[in-house]
DNA sequence: ACAATGTTCAACAATTTCATTGAATAGCTG
DNA sequence: CAGCTATTCAATGAAATTGTTGAACATTGT
C-alpha cells in the first residue's frame, strides 16, 4: 500500500464516520432524535411536534437515514421512523450529559427561562422504585398522550399539561406526586409540577426521562392494543 | 411560562446541544480528535499529521473548543491541545463502533484498499494480558514515536513503519509478535504485521487501539522525562 | 529592541446546508 | 378509476462551513 492510497483511504474512512456525526450536528435533528427515543413516529407527527414543515422533517430524516441512525418501515401511506439501534440513544445521552456539564450556556438558559425550576425537589430512579414498592406515591407522565401510550412507568397517569386541570379533581389533596417527562431538560414535568405545587400538592420531579428509565431495563407498562 | 417562550427555549437549548454534535460532524475534526485521544498535540503537529494547513487546523480547533470538546494550555509560543474529558473519547468510540457496524461502506473501504488485512490473526486485550504474563511475546507499537513516548503498553517497542527495517535485525526469528496502533481501523499495525509476516514472523494484531487500552484502565508505561 | 517562530485572525471564494415552495409519487378509499 | 393523503423529490435562495492566503499577535532568544 503506497503512501498516496493510504492518505486517500484515511480521508474516505473519516468521511464515513463523519456521516454519523452529521446526524447529531443540527438542533432540529437532535429534537427529532429525542422524539424518536420516546417512540416511533410518522413524518407528520414529527412535523407537528417540532413545528417544522413536513418536507423539512422528511429532509432531516433522509440525513438521519443516510447516517444509518434511523430506520423506516412503511405501513400503507405512513412511514414509521424509529431509532435504528439502542446505541443511538446511548450516544445522544452521553453527548447531552457532556454538553450539560461543560457548556455553561445550557444551565444558564434553563435558569433564565425557568428560575423556579431549581426549587423543585428531584428524585432519582432508584428512589422512585422504592416509593413505588411502598405504594405511597402517584406518578404523573407529563408527555403527550401518544408517547404515554407507547410505553410508560408502571401505574403512571397520563397528564399532559392540557389535561392537568381536569385531572386535579381526581387527585386527593394529601397525596405525594412524582412527575416525569422526556428528559431532564424537557421541562414538561417541571411545568406540571409547579402548577401542582401551587395547588398545594407535595411534588417531586424525576431526574431522568422515560427513555433512560427504559434503557436501564426498569419495568415499563404499555397500553394494550384493542 | 407561555407557549412562545417555551418554543424559544427549546430551540436555543437544542442549538447548544448541537454545538457539541458539530464537533463530530467533519472528517478532519474526527481525525484531530483521534490524534488527541492518543496524546496532547500542538497545532503544528496536528497540521503535519493531518496534512492540513496550520490555519485550517487552528480553525477546526476553534470549533472543537467552542463545543468544549478540547482544552488548550499555552506553553511559550506553543498551544497544547488535549481532549477536555474522557467522555469525549467515549462518545467518539461509541460513534465509530456504531458506524462500523451499520455503515457497510466502511467495511467495504477497508477491504477494498487492504484485502490481505482479513488474513491477519487478531488478539484482544484480555488475551494479550495473558501472553504478557507468560512473557512469551514481543509487543510492537506501530504509531509515530511521539505518541509512543506519551504512553504505551508496558514493554512494547516503538516501531513505526519507517523504522521497521532497522528493527528486524534485533528481532529473534522465532518469537511471537503482537502489533497495535491508534485504533482498529488505523491500519498502521496491519502494515507492520504484514511486512513482518512476509519475513516469516508469527504476528498478531491487537483489536483495540492504545486509547481503548488506556481507557479500560489497563497498565501503561510512559517515557521517563530526562 | 530585534528577528524568529508558533499561533490566530480576517477576508475571500467554493461548497454545503437548510427551510420553503410546489410538483411528483405511492398507497389507500369510494 | 378518480380522489385523497402521506411522503418524497426538485428547485430556489439565504446562510453557514471549509480551506487558502497573507497579515497580525505573542512569546522566545539573541
Amino acid at each position: 500500500m503506497d503512501n498516496q492510497s493510504r492518505q486517500e483511504l484515511k480521508a474516505l474512512l473519516y468521511e464515513q464516520f463523519a456521516r454519523m456525526g452529521k446526524a447529531f450536528a443540527n438542533a432540529r435533528r437532535l429534537e427529532i432524535i429525542d422524539l424518536l427515543s420516546q417512540t416511533p413516529h410518522t413524518v407528520e407527527e414529527l412535523a407537528s411536534k417540532t413545528s417544522l414543515s413536513v418536507a423539512s422533517v422528511s429532509q432531516h430524516l433522509q440525513v438521519l437515514r443516510n447516517a444509518r441512525v434511523v430506520d423506516v418501515t412503511r405501513e400503507g401511506t405512513y412511514a414509521w421512523y424509529r431509532l435504528s439501534d439502542d446505541r443511538v440513544f446511548g450516544i445522544w445521552c452521553m453527548m447531552r450529559d457532556l454538553a450539560q456539564d461543560r457548556i455553561s450556556e445550557i444551565d444558564h438558559l434553563l435558569r433564565q427561562y425557568f428560575n423556579e425550576r431549581e426549587t423543585l425537589e428531584t428524585i432519582d430512579a432508584a428512589e422512585l422504585l422504592r416509593r413505588i414498592a411502598e405504594g405511597s406515591i402517584i406518578i404523573i407522565d407529563a408527555r403527550p398522550e401518544d408517547e404515554y401510550r407507547a410505553g410508560h412507568i408502571p401505574s403512571a397517569l397520563s397528564v399532559p399539561i392540557e389535561k392537568l386541570e381536569s385531572t386535579l379533581a381526581v387527585l386527593p389533596k394529601n397525596c405525594e406526586i412524582v412527575a416525569y417527562c422526556r428528559a431532564s431538560y424537557c421541562l414538561l414535568s417541571d411545568e406540571v409540577a409547579l402548577l401542582l405545587r401551587e395547588q398545594g400538592y407535595r411534588v417531586h420531579v424525576l431526574l431522568e426521562g422515560f427513555p433512560e428509565w427504559r434503557a436501564a431495563g426498569l419495568p415499563i407498562e404499555k397500553e394494550s392494543l384493542n
